[in-house]
RNA sequence: GGGGCCGUAGCUCAAUUGGUUAGAGUACCGGACUGUCGAUCCGGUGGUUGGGGGUUCGAGUCCCCUCGGCCUCGCCA
């Protein structure tokens, strides 16, 4: 060992050792006759004084030539601060070391951004040169926590009897859900392996082995458009349970997040967590991962807007579509006709929808609007009542078809929250979004896809849906929502043959399609399969919530760009000409493609 | 593929309606200073305003193309 302590060890008890300290220059201030270092190592910064009379002369004129981020071993003793100057802002600030000698290990070129400074650099910049990055006293607690989650999370279904089991990286590309990345075989030319997106069928297939309680920290990967939470390689916590049903793998998971409340945010979690059905927070919110640390929720005004004059309002009502509104509390003021147009920009084009109709509430609680002259007095009253309208308010409704609604007033609605402050920064709230529906409809295709995946059990009592209405048809599927964040999905899944059949026979997979792709699940179904369930949880996700961060990337040490680049690496790269002969790949020109 | 924001010194930012030699803080280099902790003080180096084209008497500023970063829709569970 080249240090007997950390930088972040030292304290009064400690006066009068002799100690050995390693790190990186974090700052450093020459005055003349003496020189103070702050010494940083992942534990915290030390100061160290090169001074006399402890530090010789010679000694002295060598620490001039230190820069910040060098790397040195100092020696000498610890000391404490002279009366009046210590620092409460470290750790370790009633102390110092008084240096006796001491080595440059290493000299450090002058850094394009130093992490001892006050303003972050641009993030193009910390991913080029993500070791300096990282040294971060921010980024390295953040890394830290992703540590202790991860370990938190191991022990307590090591607890539960829980077994990991690591699954293959190259893997069976199966066409079902994003687009897969591809790995060339050399050994079989014209065969391609693709990574998993997620250990699926390997967990079905160890439940089908006996192995009723499997648990892994896997590493996943989608080739599709990157967001602020999506990256195109992330971790997921994988657990599969036999013998259970859904509520036992919701009640497995409770335990574990009130654990985690409790140990990295201090919170007493009631369990179980509340739930709420698919259904009712498309209604109530929009969205199937509502945030609910704040209200503001979605009013149904479809038979309102019915009985108006308003073509606007009128003519979704009557085709079918809805007319929904959000009141934002107490915030006419806030919304200026600028900022209104600004909204109203967002919800078409983000959202396709054709307007965003607004009232404001007047001091006598009388709606006003640029389009109140369309309505009747009765009739804008009976708004009012509908939204709870009181003086003050700001009203905003979508007349749009029941999909439109749902995105647009539920973008609006998330950000308004964040807008309006209705909700503390640090506020957590964790609830369960179950009884998704098993199938959605493609109007590109022309046909149903799962909402999950292939292998997602309908509820028993909706056996018969699946013959006669597909799109009633509610799944054993739950997904863990934090802070309107879908952190996690599970499902039971179906280990009847006869109802993968009828699955698969409405997806539109045929016997032999099916066979091809997914044989090796089907036979392991055929030879004893357990009913089972498990879910996956965003570990990335869910440190990025825990640590009240707004990106992805800064929870992951080597983060991709939103165009899936390591700025760092460079990768993706191009490779050599004999690489890909020998995969029998051949490139087609930009142009041709 | 669509929409939006951004790109000026190593870094963080400023620059009036399109107007003279593009500034500040910090970093860096040199000097001063015996206790600082965002040290201070004095001096200095540092710019293809991301790149290319255009409009104009004149472009950091306006227009077009392009590269890159971020947010977002589509995509993705």
């Amino acid at each position: 060992m080249l240090r007997s302590h950390t930088c972040g060890a030292l304290r009064a008890d400690d006066v009068g050792k002799q100690v050995t300290l390693c790190g990186w220059v974090d700052t450093y201030r020459d005055h003349g006759g003496g020189l103070f270092v702050d010494l940083r190592d992942r534990y915290g910064l030390t100061q160290v004084v090169f001074n006399p009379p402890q530090t010789p002369d010679d000694v002295i004129s060598a620490s001039k030539s230190l820069r910040n981020e060098f790397v040195i071993k100092a020696v000498g003793e610890v000391a404490c601060r002279p009366q009046g100057q210590d620092n409460p802002r470290l750790s370790t600030g009633e102390i110092e070391v008084r240096v006796e000698s001491f080595e440059v290990l290493n000299e450090c070129e002058t850094p394009p951004f130093t992490p001892g400074q006050q303003e972050i650099p641009g993030e193009d910049l910390r991913l080029k040169y993500r070791f300096l990055d990282l040294r971060r006293a921010s980024t390295q607690s953040t890394l830290v926590l992703r540590s202790h989650i991860i370990k938190t999370i191991r022990d307590y279904f090591d607890k539960h009897d829980f077994i990991d089991v690591e699954t293959p990286i190259l893997g069976r590309s199966t066409p079902e859900g994003a687009r897969d990345y591809l790995v060339p075989s050399r050994v079989h030319h014209d065969a391609f392996y693709a990574l998993p997106q997620s250990p699926q069928l390997y967990k079905q297939i160890l439940m089908v082995a006996g192995y009723d309680r499997y648990v892994q920290v896997a590493r996943c990967f989608r080739d599709e458009d990157l967001r602020a939470d999506r990256q195109p390689e992330f971790t997921q916590l994988d657990m599969e349970m036999s013998f259970v049903d859904g509520d036992d793998v919701i009640a497995m998971i409770d335990g574990l997040v009130a654990q985690l409340a409790k140990e990295f945010c201090g919170i007493d979690l009631p369990t179980p967590l509340p739930r709420m059905t698919y259904d009712e927070a498309m209604e109530r919110f929009g969205h199937d991962a509502p945030d609910l640390r704040f209200g503001m929720e979605l009013i149904d005004c479809t038979d309102l807007a019915a009985e108006s004059e308003f073509r606007v309002f009128r003519g979704p009502a009557e085709s079918g579509g809805r007319v929904r509104g959000i009141n934002a509390k107490g915030a006419a003021a806030k919304f200026s006709r600028k900022r209104i147009d600004e909204l109203t920009e967002y919800v078409k084009q983000d959202f396709g929808a054709k307007g965003l109709a607004w009232f404001r509430v007047e001091d006598d609680g009388k709606l006003w609007s640029p389009i109140s002259k369309n309505f009747a007095d009765i009739l804008l009253n009976k708004f009012a009542e509908r939204m709870e309208a009181e003086p003050g308010d700001q009203l905003f409704f979508v007349a749009d078809t029941w999909e439109v609604s749902c995105k647009a007033l539920s973008g609006l609605r998330r950000l308004l929250g964040e807008e309006l402050s209705l909700y503390k920064p640090t506020d957590m709230h964790f609830s369960w979004v179950v009884e998704f529906p098993m199938f959605e409809f493609d109007e590109e295709g022309q046909r149903w896809n799962a909402m999950h995946h292939p292998f997602t059990a309908p509820r028993p009592q909706d056996l018969e849906l699946l013959r006669t209405s597909a799109g009633a048809c509610r799944a054993q599927a739950y997904d863990l929502v934090i802070n309107g964040s879908e952190a996690g999905g599970g499902t039971v899944r179906i280990h009847d043959q006869e109802i993968q059949k009828q699955v698969f026979d409405l997806l539109g997979i045929d016997p032999t399609t099916a066979e091809d792709r997914f044989g090796f699940l089907l036979d392991a179904l055929k030879f004893g399969a357990p009913p089972h369930a498990g879910i996956a949880l965003g570990i990335d996700r869910i440190v990025m919530l825990f640590g009240g961060m707004d990106n992805i990337r800064d929870c992951i040490a080597f983060p991709k760009t939103q165009k899936a680049t390591d700025l760092m690496t460079g990768a993706p790269g191009a490779v050599d000409r004999q690489q890909l002969k020998e995969l029998g790949v051949r490139v087609i020109p930009l142009s041709e493609s």
